[in-house]
DNA sequence: TGGATTTGACCTTT
DNA sequence: AAAGGTCAAATCCA
């Protein structure tokens, strides 16, 4: 308790004099989180309603949560811009805002001058290093429960790093334009992560990029057909194996199987159409299984809603 | 056969 | 030059 009120006099000195501005940035990502939660709740509820009334109307209230929870993030978005919205963004190394802008003007021309010149180069590749300043890193031991969909694209080998990294995009980045990525990456050392006394889950670190501008978010899937992943049933005949060659979803169902938790992710890289509701709630641990700490970690398995908030955590949890 | 994943090469940044 | 991010051909799989 002393640590984090220590904290948060500094975040308070480095942000704007005001604790109560402060106060408001935390108020945002608790509405966030609870954003989160009930998009997660939306996507285990809806499909197990057999009745569409019933669906319908749990959809409607599950979306005026989320609606009173967005006016209460734009009321608090009020008071947070006015007379000092250039220290907003303090914490983003001006160097990378610079790139920034010159990079997001040239993402859809595909083509740098330097491109234009070379007539006899190949199509020209884009390869830009990613911004921090335009991250949300999270750490969960369900990474790929976040409510889109991903499609893997690349995986690398980080040096001093046990475990490789991969790299996800917006499945409907194509035809929707949208640029969402993340990275995927699973922890070496879980001194700090929360156990059940003792028992860790392996955790992942994810890195969230851009966010969705696609309408196949969590809101439409849930009012079309619920995607979901069962990790921990993968040897279910009706259920394409996640991806058998990747050792981290591998390692992901093993982190299903270790830790009690996360045996369902929706919306994920490798996935599986749930027609039977019935199914879907045999595939769900039962409500005693989730401990607190299981409900922490789903919750921060979650990137932010299209929030135009910067999260404190970004900077703090960014792990190299 | 088409969509998803893998993986080595290529490119940018530091 | 090394490290990290992305591309795209090869491969896998339902």
């Amino acid at each position: 308790m002393k640590n984090s009120s220590n904290k948060r006099s500094l975040v308070a000195d480095q942000w704007h004099p005001s604790s109560v501005c402060c106060d408001h940035r935390a108020a945002l990502r608790e509405i966030a989180k609870g954003q989160s939660l009930v998009t997660q709740l939306r996507a285990i509820v809806l499909p197990a309603l057999h009745s569409d009334e019933r669906c319908d109307l749990a959809a409607q209230m599950l979306e005026g949560i989320l609606d009173c929870s967005r006016k209460a993030v734009s009321q608090l978005q009020l008071l947070l811009s006015s007379p000092h919205d250039d220290d907003d963004h303090h914490h983003v190394d001006d160097k990378r805002r610079v790139r920034k802008i010159i990079s997001s003007s040239d993402d859809d021309d595909h083509c740098s001058s330097k491109a234009a010149e070379d007539h006899n180069a190949k199509p020209l590749r884009q390869h830009k290093r990613r911004r921090f300043g335009d991250s949300v890193s999270l750490e969960t031991p369900v990474p790929h429960y976040d409510g889109h969909q991903w499609r893997k694209y690349g995986q690398k080998h980080i040096k001093n790093s046990k475990h490789p990294r991969s790299y996800y995009r917006c499945t409907y980045r194509q035809e929707e334009k949208c640029k969402a990525t993340k990275t995927v990456q699973q922890r070496e050392d879980l001194h700090h992560a929360n156990s059940y006394n003792g028992d860790h889950p392996i955790m992942y670190t994810v890195v969230y990029y851009g966010q969705h501008t696609c309408c196949k978010g969590p809101a439409a899937l849930a009012d079309d057909h619920v995607v979901v992943e069962a990790s921990q049933i993968s040897t279910d005949s009706h259920c394409q194996s996640p991806s058998s060659s990747s050792d981290l979803q591998a390692a992901e169902v093993h982190a299903g199987n270790s830790s009690q938790c996360s045996n369902i992710s929706v919306t994920c890289s490798s996935s599986v159409v749930v027609e039977d509701c019935n199914k879907l709630l045999d595939m769900m641990p039962a409500a005693d299984e989730l401990t607190a700490d299981v409900l922490l970690f789903d919750m921060t398995a979650y990137a932010p809603l299209d929030l135009d908030i910067n999260w404190e955590m970004d900077i703090n949890a960014l792990w190299v």
